[in-house]
DNA sequence: TTGCTCCTCACGTCACGTGAGGTGGC
DNA sequence: TTGCTCCTCACGTCACGTGAGGTGGC
């Protein structure tokens, strides 16, 4: 015998709003297991109760609603598991970057005067590099970059080139200002004397090109990068100087601790 | 000298979108230096970076637009700060939520059948209590609770009447239903022989009704309450009972370790 | 019969993002 | 002059919440 619940009574038992329980009607996460045609009661059964709870145990943890549904639909325990287990990696790198937003405002506000950024100029010259190049969102920039600067070294690896110098980044502005854009790794290396062949994947040989810039150093993880980016924009701005070309970083150290990298952030100067 | 930067220039400085700066132009968190009346253009000056720099900390911790707002137009440093720390223990709340969300999941995924919850019924007798009642919204719901339940004791000593039994809460269904409703928690005592004069603050001298009840003991923290919350509700309805009194909690032991809390969640029937 | 529960529908909220259609500045 | 940057305006997104106005069921 299956207990028919009113919208109230189910609410009360399983902790889901009255509203939130209609919402989820009308978007076919829950559906009520009959609705009069008459009146548009909708009723429940306690049979459906589990099921409402594993919603809110899902929602609680911030899923979108069509993720919840997929993983209710899911045909088989391990397509369940992958959805499930894809989202706690999601949470698990949220909190880190919460975690690392509140250090940064701790930094932010015990700051005294602002350490001040050494800004010096210096002249790149072009070089070869192999090089991974993509057009992404903002969003997806560093898991992008994590993956790319780990495949450079095997590739390089591949083709039996000569490392040149430290590894670096380009970045189309409007990754920055319309959140996506162009993104390339680069690993310099000694330009090849006859032609590579294929089989790199998405890995390139390619000219990096030559350019001026005003160069500042961030030494520490780049939780803080944009400080070092607001102070050159800001140095380039003031000189009046045409900064329209899209940064540049170079990694000169990149160990596991993320506090003990280097990096030299590069804005081009006209 | 100002130099005047373009949204453009200006949004890769401070690594805000441009859709983003359009916004906070329009909602006035972020006012360009000028605006051309005839273009329409926006400029912003270096001068402005270091604040757009603090929105974006404040927003990458979710504060929310108007409190950035409030806390940029703060008076003096102690209400800035104080905004600031009232943030920080939100967010800090928010975490323990997370965390705590996380390993009810967890709980639901591995259990195999779902520890079977054990029910019983009892008679609860009517009892004086000293009360604390207040109507409040769900969300409010568990600091007010630990506010109100500290309070308790000091006002029962005010009295000098005897306490009689577990302290224990009453919670409309409405809080549930419609998330917001009237809560109550309360220490049973003996009933006073003479009049008890003010000077209570909120709390108050007055009567707890007796009822029949479904009842389940909970052990450990109330992070998994709906599961005996639904186990309890399920097993009303399907003894087709009428349920639709106020649920009522009885704590009988709350030490430091939430694991350790034993509490007693009891379904008023008919 | 009363009043409590339930219903729909349209709109609001929050912090932006999207996209169409158009104009200004070097 | 071209095309790149900038503009407005209306609407969309996400997960509900609000509130008006009305009806069903014990």
């Amino acid at each position: 015998m299956q207990a028919e619940l009113t919208i109230g009574d189910f609410s009360r038992i399983t902790h889901l709003s009255i509203k939130t329980l209609r919402h989820y009607h009308r978007v076919g996460l829950l559906e009520p297991a009959e609705v009069n045609p008459d009146s548009g009661y909708r009723y429940y059964t306690v049979a459906q109760v589990p099921v409402a709870q594993t919603i809110r145990r899902f929602r609680d943890l911030d899923m979108p609603v069509d993720e919840v549904r997929a993983v209710l639909k899911a045909p088989d325990g391990s397509a369940r598991d992958a959805l499930i287990a894809a989202h706690l990696d999601r949470m698990q790198t949220q909190l880190a970057q919460t975690q690392s937003a509140v250090e940064s405002l701790r930094a932010l506000l015990t700051e005294t005067t602002g350490a001040a950024v050494k800004i010096e100029r210096r002249t790149l010259a072009p070089t070869a590099a192999l090089t991974i190049t993509a057009t992404l969102e903002r969003s997806e920039l560093v898991d992008w970059w994590a993956g790319a600067m780990a495949e450079l070294p095997d590739r390089l690896a591949q083709t039996g080139l000569e490392r040149n110098g430290a590894p670096g980044g380009i970045f189309a502005n409007s990754l920055f200002t319309d959140d996506q854009g162009e993104a390339t790794v680069f690993l310099p290396v000694a330009a090849p004397t006859q032609p590579v062949g294929t089989g790199l994947g998405r890995a390139r040989i390619a000219s990096v090109p030559g350019t001026e810039v005003a160069l500042a150093r961030l030494d520490g993880s780049h939780r803080d990068v944009d400080r070092v980016y607001a102070a050159l924009g800001s140095y380039v701005a003031e000189l009046g100087l045409d900064g329209s070309g899209p940064v540049r970083e170079y990694y000169l150290a990149t160990p596991a601790n993320p506090d003990e990298w280097r990096t030299e952030i590069c804005w081009p100067i006209g």
